[in-house]
DNA sequence: GAATGATCATCA
DNA sequence: TGATGATCATTC
């Protein structure tokens, strides 16, 4: 939290430059190159693997895009949807709830059509699940995961869950992987992920800079 | 190809 | 303008 509180109100391309990072020409080319800044900058020690980018405390690394009055600008990705196998989901052992048990929430301030040069470094904030937060959460994990298992996974859209959701996350909408069709039998799906609506961290976000001035 | 990091492009 | 569905770069 001290090396990530020396980093509010830094801009990004200043940033790269002391960490002599390249930064990229367009920004539309470079989507997840404000993220990866990020753990370069704090030390973030599992890039590419499913585990917690902090392994040794346990906290997951988010930079969230925010608008000039601190509203997110988009979602939040977390997870992927798991792929089909070993009896009933559980909660208590979903990747949502590993991934969320701890997170550092980095803002990144622009307006649109910013480049880096003019994307600040907001106060970050770590964040738990309330036992309300983890109830919401897991009411919509439960919801969710009900449909993907039981041969409903191309039903979903984004409009199911209250604050977590299920979108694409793949590289194009030809990508298939492993899955459950119509009929709950295996067959190629689209890879999909679970994301944080903007309105459920624009809620931790308001409560935490409330609670702190 | 599959995982990480997310934001882009479009349309209501 | 905001949310959804689609997409981009990099690494292993």
């Amino acid at each position: 939290m001290q090396r990530a509180r020396c980093l509010a109100g830094r801009r990004l391309n200043e940033l790269a430059r002391e960490l002599k990072v390249p930064v990229p020409a367009r920004v539309n080319r470079a989507k997840g190159w404000t993220g990866t800044l990020l753990e370069t900058a704090l030390g973030a020690t599992a890039a590419s693997l499913p585990e917690p980018d902090f392994q040794a405390i346990g906290v997951e690394l988010k930079t969230v895009p925010v608008h000039p009055d601190g509203r997110p600008r988009e979602s939040t990705y977390v997870c992927t949807l798991p792929s089909p196998g070993g009896g009933p989901p559980l909660w208590q052992h979903s990747n949502v709830r590993r991934k969320l048990a701890r997170v550092l929430f980095v803002p990144v301030v622009y307006e649109t059509g910013a480049g880096f040069a003019d994307r600040i470094i907001g106060t970050p904030i770590i964040w738990s699940p309330s036992a309300e937060e983890e109830a919401a959460l897991r009411a919509d994990w439960e919801e969710l995961m009900d449909l993907a298992c039981t041969g409903k996974v191309e039903s979903i859209t984004a409009h199911h869950g209250t604050h977590l959701q299920i979108r694409p996350k793949a590289a194009n909408s030809k990508a298939r992987q492993r899955g459950v069709g119509e009929d709950g039998a295996p067959a190629q799906t689209l890879p999909r992920g679970f994301y944080l609506r903007a309105s459920f961290t624009a809620s931790i976000f308001q409560r935490c800079y409330a609670r702190a001035g």
